[in-house]
DNA sequence: AATGCGATCAACCGCTGTCCG
DNA sequence: ACGGACAGCGGTTGATCGCAT
């Protein structure tokens, strides 16, 4: 492993710094004078701690790896369907967004939307800020990962962690996500607040995630251009004839990329995907 | 087995906002 | 009011890994 050293002048002395990856001892000495005395005032921190990093790279690999409460591995579909919500709301607003995925990193949330999301949009071709690629997302990347997170509660053995009633309503009781207010408004996801103590005016921990019961799996669209047009449309690939109503996905009118009463959506008449291209690129078994 | 290539993610950089003297 | 130090944020880079050829 190159460690590249770097040398500042700080007035009077001339330190030399480290680079590069973390090695265990440097992560050891950092969780240990934190430990002892608490985090904030990162550069007296990286020095009376013995790292010869600067109080920056000590701060980002305390909140983005040695904290204890990080959580790691690959983001739920709660989780991916929190930051969708939210990044449609806030853009790239990652910290903002992170603060209501608790365990989650501004820095993770900011990778998982430039691998995967915007790949994504890069494959559709569209703007991943636009207002197509937004509404592609409600109509048909939520609803997937709506079936997702359905398909994974039920044959979780924590059934209980999700309850279906017989008025056509879902509560998912999840931990990681917090409210994404622009949900669509059937199934119920209700929440535990986030740890951390910062709320954001917008969205309420006390609130439900309202998203509307999804459509039986035949009705899904099977891809953006279907989702988004909004009328009766057949679909080469599976040769039917399906219709999605777009108000059991009307999302609440907060942000303005969710104005989508006035949308028009002839703009994507000017998609040149095959039907089986969008089916094959929103392809949800490949985001996983 | 070797190589190329894309995906992923940890870490760095530069800018901005805030605090304090 | 001003300037410096520091913290935090978002964008970017580069190392590494895994898969395809």
């Amino acid at each position: 492993m190159a460690t590249v050293a770097k040398r500042i002048n700080n007035s009077s002395e001339e330190i030399e710094l480290r680079r590069g990856p973390w090695t265990l001892e440097e992560d050891t000495l950092l969780i240990h004078y934190i430990a002892c005395h608490g985090e904030g005032r990162w550069n007296l921190l990286a020095k009376c701690a013995g790292l010869k990093r600067t109080g920056k790279s000590c701060r980002l690999r305390w909140l983005n790896y040695l904290k204890p409460d990080i959580k790691r591995g690959n983001l739920t579909p709660q989780e991916q369907l929190l930051i969708l919500e939210l990044h449609s709301k806030w853009g790239n607003r990652w910290s903002r967004i992170a603060q209501h995925l608790p365990g989650r990193t501004d820095n993770e949330i900011k990778n998982y939307w430039r691998t995967r999301v915007q790949k994504q949009a890069r494959q559709l071709k569209i703007e991943s800020d636009s207002k197509r690629f937004i509404d592609a997302v409600r109509r048909f990347w939520m609803p997937r990962l709506l079936q997702k997170m359905e398909q994974a509660s039920t044959s979780s053995t924590a059934a209980d962690a999700v309850t279906t009633n017989t008025t056509n309503t879902t509560t998912v009781n999840s931990q990681s996500s917090t409210i994404p207010a622009l949900l669509p408004n059937q199934i119920t996801v209700s929440s535990s607040p986030p740890q951390s103590s910062v709320t954001s005016p917008s969205i309420s921990t006390s609130d439900s995630m309202k998203i509307p019961l999804l459509p039986e799996i035949s009705e899904h669209p099977t891809s953006p251009s279907q989702a988004i047009g909004n009328t009766v449309h057949n679909n080469p690939v599976t040769n039917d004839c399906s219709y999605v109503d777009s108000s059991i996905y009307d999302m609440e009118p907060l942000a303005p990329s969710s104005a989508m009463g006035t949308y028009d959506f002839s703009l994507f008449s000017d998609y040149q995907m095959a039907e089986n291209d969008w089916v094959d690129l929103w392809n949800m078994d490949k985001l996983w």
